[in-house]
DNA sequence: TTATTACATAGACGGCCGTCTATTTATACC
DNA sequence: GGTATAAATAGACGGCCGTCTATGTAATAA
């Protein structure tokens, strides 16, 4: 299944957080519960499950439940697909572009 | 001259607003003075003037200044770095990341 | 069943930011 | 000089959002 894009401000404005992006670090191309998560980053528990509600909501991670635990991962293919759309609106004319086989 | 990338925060930051990426979208790929971008939004000429003083902090447009007037292009490689660089950050193992050739 | 652990939700609070009006600065024209 | 136009700056205001504490809910363990 594809990853759709969506609204380039939406995603812009999901990415615009420093703790945001903290925890898609963390959760990037591994599994991570939330207590994992919480130890890397200095806010509380609550605050990172706030973000990873709007990071949900986004469909920018994906979630799976095991027991007590709640896992979560970054979806790296919309992220991508984010970008490229991003690339193609405001870079056109640039190399990325050429070089993205999605915008083609 | 080629152009930096950035921190992604400020990056994201300076996106995740509609009207600045309306302006954004106005300038791509050709010059326009400060009226011209403002015709294209429905906020005030000061508030344009705000948004482009952000861009141009960000270098994300460029500036010419010809008589009265003040003309703002897009910066189109500095765009396609910083989404360059969210990719490799936040989708490295995708398509997108292996076909960016500024990744490697 | 009581306790504990994992996580989400509710609500409050404070700061940041996008917007406005008013003003300033600078250039061009008469 | 005086006026008009272009754009930037200053300052005020209101809403959004990131954070917190407190609490709720669900699952495991004793």
């Amino acid at each position: 299944m594809k990853a759709k894009s969506m609204d380039p401000v939406a995603f812009a404005k999901v990415l615009a957080d420093p703790t945001r992006q903290q925890i898609m670090q963390t959760c990037c191309c591994e599994w991570k519960n939330v207590n994992e998560i919480v130890k890397t980053v200095k806010v509380s528990q609550p605050t990172v499950s706030h973000h990873l509600a709007l990071l949900r909501e986004a469909e920018l991670v994906q979630v799976r439940e095991e027991g007590k635990n709640t896992y979560y991962t970054l979806n790296q293919e919309k992220v991508a697909m984010c970008c490229g759309q991003l690339i193609s609106t405001f870079a056109p004319e640039s190399k990325a572009a050429e070089q993205l086989e999605v915008l083609k």
